[in-house]
DNA sequence: TAATTTGTTGACTAAATTAATCAACAACGC
DNA sequence: GCGTTGTTGATTAATTTAGTCAACAAATTA
């Protein structure tokens, strides 16, 4: 019942990118550095990031990627969806004809309320949520210096 | 993001026990066949049910095992928590001074909220509410016979 | 246009986890 | 004592995860 690094790495690199708006384009080596991920491995982050629309990349000197959408109008739900697939906690929720006892299975339900809790979170978050938060927790750290 | 099969057949074994009341001693035989899970496999689950107080076993001829807890009093976190640990979807909730930066991540409360999300499912429902929508179902399979 | 920087893609791999199986053993009832 | 049933630990195959490596493609600038 794990998050993979992915969707938990794509995330940070989503927030990363939120977090400094206006600067146009974002090597990948400073999101690295940043959020101490391996480059190589950020690489293949991005990759669905792209392709699902969230972020636009450029390459050459001066390139880098930056965010398509704004981060109000990105739903977590989204992000996850791109970066691990399906959260779904149970295989038979996904291929119900594989599972012939899943019609008739009350544990089948509980596991489908999971998801939707799951879901529920998920969905009434977005980006811009979590870069609030971040700024909070920001001005937090900086209040405790005094 | 899975639940793996100790959990789901796991709690399935246990709605096997809670659905043949007062039958004394069921043979782990009888529970393999007709939950379609493989007896030694079935070994292994059995053993963090019985450490755990759910269940008690007689070896021997006439042995087998047995629900000790009523079914209402048994809530499906606890079976969780004793088939697959902890259900917290990140490390970084369950180890947090591993990870420096958990603290000020933002990323880290939303992990947080779904891990709760979650275990509001699993601490409101208990093995009796599977027993009933267990029967349920068995009624409406017989309607639908007509 | 050559050199350099940056992103893209696919092949590959090490480690961890999952889902078992097998075999030796222990207790129980007849 | 013998067969039946549960217990435990060792082992293993398959899958997933997390990452590396290397070749390539595009953009920039000199």
């Amino acid at each position: 019942m794990r998050l993979s690094t992915k969707g938990r790495y794509g995330t940070r690199v989503l927030l990363d990118l939120a977090l400094h708006p206006g600067e146009g384009l974002i090597p990948l080596k400073d999101i690295a550095r940043r959020q101490e991920i391996s480059l190589p491995y950020l690489e293949h982050l991005i990759a669905p990031l792209i392709t699902g629309g969230m972020i636009k990349s450029t390459r050459g000197p001066r390139g880098g990627v930056s965010l398509i959408k704004r981060p109000d109008k990105i739903k977590l739900s989204e992000v996850i969806q791109l970066l691990e697939g399906t959260i779904v906690p149970v295989n038979c929720l996904i291929n119900p004809k594989a599972y012939p006892r899943s019609d008739h299975c009350a544990t089948r339900d509980i596991w489908d309320e999971i998801r939707k809790a799951i879901d529920g979170v998920l969905e009434s978050t977005t980006l811009q949520d979590l870069v609030e938060r971040q700024k909070q927790k920001g001005e937090k750290r900086e209040e405790s210096k005094h």
